[in-house]
DNA sequence: CGCACATGAGACATTGATGTCTCATTGCGG
DNA sequence: CCGCAATGAGACATCAATGTCTCATGTGCG
């Protein structure tokens, strides 16, 4: 019966394992295998018998990324009401995501091939949908293309995470400032 | 007298291989010193000699960044005319750095302290007060911070410059996109 | 021509991270 | 109580990148 208690804990600890990577690579994405064990509370031996290398740490952080991502979509019901709550609702269902989204985002470029495109790709194309619908009811202007408001997304949100980790903005403003200047920008609005 | 064409002949090189780094570490992050000699065609020997090591590259990059923001900036003529035509303006004169500050903006978190802040800290500064003057003179809305204006400002290029470098936007639409997104939003305009 | 100097090529030691291994300890279930 | 399995600690080899060194080459300039 060991092999169901291994099971069990084991998953319970590589979930834990996990988290705890994801928040200290978001701080410091270069941290040592030796760091990432420490911040999780284990030995580097215990975290190799968990993953096979650093390779493999950030593959599974990236599924878990990804993962949260789509919950975060499912979370946000892209498909109904106004785009553009649907647009705030998913800023506000990608929040507790937004650390690992940044150190993804940031790791992305490095990949080159050796990503999980088809996750992504999945992702980006259901934003991507969303802004598009968004176009056709008329809510969002046709002359931004879904593929650059997507990748701005993406950019808004690691961009206000790092902005939150360094102190320069204040986490409380997360979501209003990247739905605003994401949907609104910067210019003022004349009172109808 | 040699030492006059030494220093003349290295000047140049020095800024040669100075862009031919900024070009491939924006492609490559972690490109080797081998591969940025190679990228320079020059020996890593001769790369040592003008570089102390990559620590030292790294920081003139962060110079050279700084600077062509810089010049960058005065040519925009922030001061000038309405604040929405100076943001259009500083884009514009922004875009030839693009992939060099996508690139330090990216290593800016792993600097922690060995960054040369107050350069940085001076065109945040400059920018931000851009932002202010435009808030002041009643173009720009008062509900986003200019701190977080000028964040997502180096967050959009960022991200234009890396979609641009992976194909995923176009090129030609570099300035349109983030002028558009920063002060439009993505919400259509009721036409007046 | 001959000198000075930058360069290229490559050897070399060093460092830091990584991956693998062993062994003692702990904790839990039978 | 016994034994199994996971863990922690640490030794160890490996590997890649770095930094330093030497030496031969070649090129320009007097």
């Amino acid at each position: 019966m060991s092999h169901v208690r291994y099971g069990c804990l084991m998953a319970l600890d590589r979930d834990h394992v996990l988290r705890s990577a994801a928040a200290l690579l978001t701080r410091k994405s270069t941290a040592t295998m030796d760091e990432v064990a420490k911040a999780a509370g284990i030995s580097r031996a215990t975290l190799h018998r968990h993953f096979a290398g650093r390779d493999a740490l950030v593959r599974a952080l990236e599924s878990l990324g990804i993962e949260e991502c789509e919950s975060a979509l499912d979370a946000a019901r892209l498909d109904e009401g106004p785009a553009c709550d649907a647009v705030r609702r998913l800023v506000r269902e990608l929040e507790p995501a937004a650390g690992l989204l940044a150190f993804l985002y940031g790791e992305y470029q490095l990949f080159e091939g050796e990503s999980q495109n088809e996750g992504w790709a999945r992702l980006d194309a259901r934003i991507a949908a969303l802004f598009r619908r968004g176009q056709e009811s008329g809510e969002f202007r046709i002359d931004l293309t879904p593929a650059w408001l997507t990748e701005a997304l993406y950019g808004l949100i690691a961009s206000a995470a790092w902005a939150v980790l360094d102190g320069r903005v204040a986490g409380k403003d997360f979501q209003f400032m990247i739905v605003e200047l994401l949907l609104g920008g910067a210019l003022r609005r004349e009172e109808p």
